[in-house]
DNA sequence: CTATGTGTTGAACGTCGTTCAGAGAAGGTG
DNA sequence: CACCTTCTCTGAACGACGTTCAACACATAG
């Protein structure tokens, strides 16, 4: 009984983040509707309450499913490509921005979430941040032997945020926007110049 | 009488985004709320709508202003220092980051808003950020002097769009995020790094 | 004074996320 | 079988939101 309802609860769960991702890779997260996600869903509004504190832990849980695919996306990429540390930095920019171009929407998502509720982030979602820097870590310190891991920390969220900051500005608007063709330059731009410094 | 009218009109104008700048510097552009507005401003929540399309053009307009005071205070920095261009580019990152920090939801605000509706920026958007590419281009065209507009533009979308994301994402969640000061020191590392380049 | 055109108003509308009193199912007991 | 207890789920109701528009106020012209 107690199993049962855990495991309905589970199901529940999967079914609404299946529905809620579909809705947000195809309109965005702000078309996100509780009503409309517990019509296709066929529970009551209520339902979304019992396994979910509100609509923003919904969309929490769907950016850490987004967040894991990024990351095993970018790590894909990355592992099957020889070549020199710099050039696995640039395999890994360009994967980035692969999955955002891909999944505009759902990439979105991750960062437009309401943080500003108590300020609270879940752990999780700093663990999979740190995951992400893991994997842009490893090619710096091959290339910095000797630098000391404070240093590599600035390096990595550095390049992290520079290249973040291009895909973002650069999807922003298709208007103002440069071709994806472009923002791929500028990445490979931008890590190559990088590593060529000291 | 249309001359009166006008005045009138323009007055509330000026009066509704004055009263919207206090409200989103100290609690966000989330928590502008139209009859709060109308309170305050001393008229009808209806007498917004005759002066603004709708609350995203207010917005809008306050983020027509806040650009502007941005472009100021990095030009002003910029100017008032004398020194080799790549110290003009990392004294305009560091002004950047100043007016990020110090007005943290207005600067914020000039990204989140809802540009979804019909895809539509207005013109002037645009201009405003192309002025301050402009501010960004010139250390660049000083230290390569021969290289060609487009790649001299790619250099700035890139500087810019970088410092943008290190900022973004370093003020993103404090918790997360790490002090200023370090903030400072990696786009310092960015740009000198850039510069250093061939 | 009345008629006319123009500007302003705020109650009303539709929609949203969220709640909670009550319906309903399931299990235990005699 | 009937009855009670316990836990779960439901969906109408709530309050707040942005936005609208019929009704009002008022100045001007005849």
């Amino acid at each position: 009984m107690a199993r049962d309802t855990e495991k309905r609860r589970a199901e529940l769960r999967a079914k609404l983040l299946e529905i809620a991702e579909i809705e947000v890779r195809e309109k965005g997260v702000q078309s996100l509707r509780a009503r409309a996600l517990a019509e296709q869903a066929g529970c009551a509004v209520g339902a979304i309450y019992n396994v979910f504190d509100d609509l923003t832990g919904l969309i929490l849980a769907l950016n850490g499913r987004t967040f894991q695919r990024l990351g095993a996306s970018v790590s894909e990429e990355v592992d099957q490509s020889g070549g020199a540390p710099v050039d696995k930095l640039i395999i890994m920019g360009h994967a980035y921005l692969r999955f955002a171009t891909d999944n505009p929407n759902l990439w979105r998502a991750l960062f437009d979430v309401e943080m500003t509720a108590d300020g609270i982030v879940p752990v999780w979602y700093l663990e999979e941040l740190g995951r992400l820097f893991a994997i842009i870590a490893a090619p710096l310190a091959q290339m910095h032997p000797k630098a000391e891991p404070a240093e590599l920390d600035l390096m990595t969220r550095t390049l992290f945020s520079s290249v973040h900051g291009i895909v973002l500005l650069g999807l922003e608007r298709r208007i103002s926007g440069v071709p994806t063709e472009r923002i791929k330059e500028m990445i490979t731009f931008l890590l190559t110049r990088f590593s060529e410094g000291p």
